[in-house]
DNA sequence: TTAACGCCTTTTTTT
DNA sequence: AAGGCGTTAA
């Protein structure tokens, strides 16, 4: 493999983007243009070249999975040659593997654990109840986003001006004062938190002179999604100098050692400012960075013209945009289809019936939603039809109940001062240890400043009568020392079926049902399985170790627990399984697939209930261009006439989104029922009715009330029941 | 003092 | 549907 095999295959475009002489470059690249294509070909250009060492090369993308799709490509074009400490990662992951690497710098505990979104959310509750301040008033969720956002801005509590009028922000900023001081005294780290760290401890002139001088080529993947301290981090060790306030930066900047930075992004494809993100970056790039050259890719290499042209349609009503339009030579292709369902269920069996229809593999299939509540109905129907799938998201396996569980256990046994860990299974499964004695744990905790374990063993020692409670408290602890001991010589997967043996968890989930148990175990069973294979994701050559004086178990565990909370991403299922792949539109972000179900195309659900500001619109609107342009070829928009909602039927409207689309580019299904929204009377059971179509039948049954009341209506001649609007019949 | 049951509300998206 | 909360039974 030369240099010229890795360019034959990129047009001008492409080509002129990977082989930029530029410093600093920015490619504005519109879906299925061959971005990710144009990432890696650059790296491997760079190596085969000899420009770039493998471990000069730091590349950034934005999900676990789509570093490892880069990995995978970029392996198979230098076919191998060495890849050797090339950094390809998430910005959480390298921030996590440098406060792992210098934990001592950046003032925490070796064993930090990562608290995750869940937990942080916890862990504020019990700050609330802490401080004595109504939860009904300082909602917990909202101090949460409260606090990432300042982080992703790069705020610290202390750094905020205090206005003194706004007595609110004032509470909420020594809330978030509160919360950080919480975090440190515990060793907790939130996902936020990892980036700014990182960015801190990278401001210390010998740390950032070390990384400036192996990083010599920078690479950031989805640019339109980095955030405040993303793109200052990318800054930072790209030896520019930085805009922030001065704070946060290293006045005296000994030297430039001005790195090559490389950036890939599209507006349009911007979806997460939610998060903080900041679409504004790819032009603060070209700004910041002196000399930067942009290239800009519309030539489309994926999709068929008709689901193109359905993609340019919709993004021309966004008004926030760069603007560029994309093209393909392949005109040919399959209209894209709309189908108007009647309930989520008539969705979910449509969806199956034209899977089952399917010629082609099963993984080139993806189902995609727009929040994850939607997956379980799929999945039931497809189970049903015996089609094996895979979710992406969702209830990820390292946040169900039952896998929390163990990793608590395995938390608690690696570290006994993990407070969060040991809340969670204190009284899990039930030893009658209750709310009022874990107050009391808690208040001695706090008062003494120590561990809730330690607590608990001062609060054993204290009170000397046998009551039961203290006996199962000696017996709880007891269980965790006795575990610890036993660990300390096994293997990973070993531990955790020792964790799944010794604790009578199997009985605990045994009493919520049996099909509960049974998957609950299951998903034990499959824990055990990753641990056995447990390979932590590394540079290579600069593997974080944990104290050499831990036993060989307990080292091993604390690399386990170290990893488990970033990686969520990196499913358990078999990756080879023919299976269809059902995620979210967020997680959709950078996947192709040759068929693409869309759905749950309607008012309130998307866009969302809580994005109908404008400037929200534009980015749900974003958000449903990313899930058009994932199709090769088929895509099926779908959405239905009622849908569940909270357990409760509710009636839906279609997207606006829909109506934005030229109803000639949608091809609707024709189904031998459909429905409309209708008049608010109540019919009568076996009521006669006459429909245009269909002829004359007698209603079934009736569902909802009102303005959205539809019935179901047996036809004479055909032998199906019908569900029809009341508009569209006549009584007789 | 804990466990269980019934009633109530629910930020959607992710590292 | 599921978690949180208050009430009640043991």
């Amino acid at each position: 493999m030369d240099a010229s095999d890795i360019l034959h295959s990129l047009n001008q475009a492409q080509e002129a983007a990977v082989t930029t002489q530029s410093h600093h470059a920015l490619v504005l690249a519109g879906a299925g243009t061959g971005k990710t294509r144009v990432l890696t070909q650059r790296i491997c250009w760079l190596i085969t070249t000899g420009q770039a060492q493998p471990h000069q090369i730091f590349a950034v993308t934005f999900t676990n999975k789509a570093a490892a799709e880069m990995r995978h490509r970029i392996e198979t074009t230098l076919n191998g040659r060495n890849m050797k400490g090339m950094w390809i990662g998430t910005f959480h992951g390298i921030s996590h593997w440098l406060l792992r690497q210098h934990w001592e710098l950046a003032e925490l505990p070796e064993t930090f654990q990562i608290l995750d979104q869940e937990e942080q959310l916890r862990w504020i509750k019990q700050l609330l109840k802490k401080l004595k301040l109504d939860d009904k008033i300082w909602l917990p969720a909202q101090l949460q986003t409260f606090i990432n956002h300042q982080k992703e801005q790069g705020l610290r509590a202390q750094a905020l001006e205090v206005s003194s009028d706004d007595r609110w922000l004032t509470r909420k900023l020594a809330i978030y004062a509160e919360y950080e001081a919480d975090c440190k005294s515990r060793g907790m780290v939130d996902f936020a938190e990892l980036l700014l760290r990182a960015y801190e401890i990278l401001q210390q002139t010998q740390l950032q002179q070390h990384y400036q001088h192996r990083f010599r080529y920078l690479l950031v993947d989805e640019f339109q999604d980095t955030n405040v301290i993303q793109y200052e981090l990318i800054r930072l060790l790209s030896g520019v100098s930085s805009n922030l306030p001065s704070s946060l930066t290293d006045p005296k900047d000994p030297r430039s050692p001005d790195n090559y930075t490389f950036a890939v992004g599209d507006d349009d494809q911007s979806i997460y400012s939610w998060r903080g993100a900041k679409v504004a970056n790819l032009e603060q790039y070209l700004r910041d960075f002196p000399n930067s050259q942009s290239y800009r890719l519309e030539q489309n290499y994926r999709s068929t013209q008709p689901i193109l042209t359905v993609a340019n349609e919709l993004i021309a009503h966004n008004q926030q945009r760069l603007g560029k339009t994309l093209w393909t030579q392949s005109v040919n292709g399959s209209p894209v289809f709309l189908y108007d369902a009647n309930d989520d269920k008539d969705e979910a069996n449509f969806i199956a019936e034209k899977i089952s229809a399917w010629p082609g593999r099963l993984q080139d299939i993806a189902i995609l939603y727009r929040t994850t509540a939607q997956s379980r109905l799929l999945e039931e129907t497809l189970r049903q039809k015996k089609l094996s799938y895979r979710v992406y998201g969702g209830a990820r396996f390292y946040e169900r109940a039952e896998i929390r569980d163990i990793l608590a256990y395995l938390r608690l046994i690696a570290h006994s001062e993990d407070d969060a860990a040991f809340e969670r299974i204190i009284n899990t499964p039930r030893r009658s240890i209750g709310e009022r004695t874990l107050e009391k744990i808690r208040s001695l905790a706090r008062h003494h400043q120590v561990s809730l374990w330690q607590a608990t063993q001062k609060f054993l020692r204290q009170e000397d009568n046998q009551s039961k409670t203290q006996k199962s408290l000696h017996n709880f602890t007891q269980l965790i020392k006795q575990l610890e001991q036993e660990c300390s010589t096994l293997h990973l997967d070993q531990q955790i079926q020792k964790v799944l043996d010794t604790t009578k968890l199997k009985e605990h989930y045994d009493k919520e049902g049996v099909e509960e148990g049974q998957k609950r175990w299951e998903n034990c069973a499959e824990l055990v399985n990753a641990a056995r294979d447990f390979q932590p994701l590394l540079i290579e050559d600069l593997a974080p170790q944990f104290s050499s004086q831990d036993s060989a178990g307990k080292a091993a565990l604390l690399n386990f627990l170290a990893y488990t909370n970033l990686e969520s991403d990196t499913s358990r299922s078999d990756p080879n399984a023919d299976s269809i792949q059902l995620m979210t539109l967020h997680s959709a972000k950078g996947l192709e697939f040759s068929m693409v179900f869309i759905c749950g195309l309607e008012q309130n659900l998307f866009p969302h209930a809580n994005s109908l500001q404008e400037e929200k619109l534009e980015e749900e609107r974003r958000l449903f261009y990313v899930g058009i342009t994932r199709a090769r070829q088929i895509l099926y928009l779908c959405h239905c006439g009622r849908r569940r909602n909270y357990g409760r039927y509710e009636p839906a409207y279609p997207s606006r989104f829909l109506q934005e689309i030229p109803s000639a580019l949608l091809e609707p299904i024709k189904f031998t029922f459909k429905t409309h929204y209708l008049r608010p009377y109540l019919p009568k059971l076996g009521q006669p009715v006459k429909h245009p179509q269909f002829g004359k039948g007698t209603v079934l049954d009736h569902e909802g009330t009102g303005e959205y009341t539809r019935l179901l209506v047996q036809f004479a001649e055909g032998q199906k029941w019908l569900m029809f609007a009341y508009t569209d019949l006549e009584l007789l």
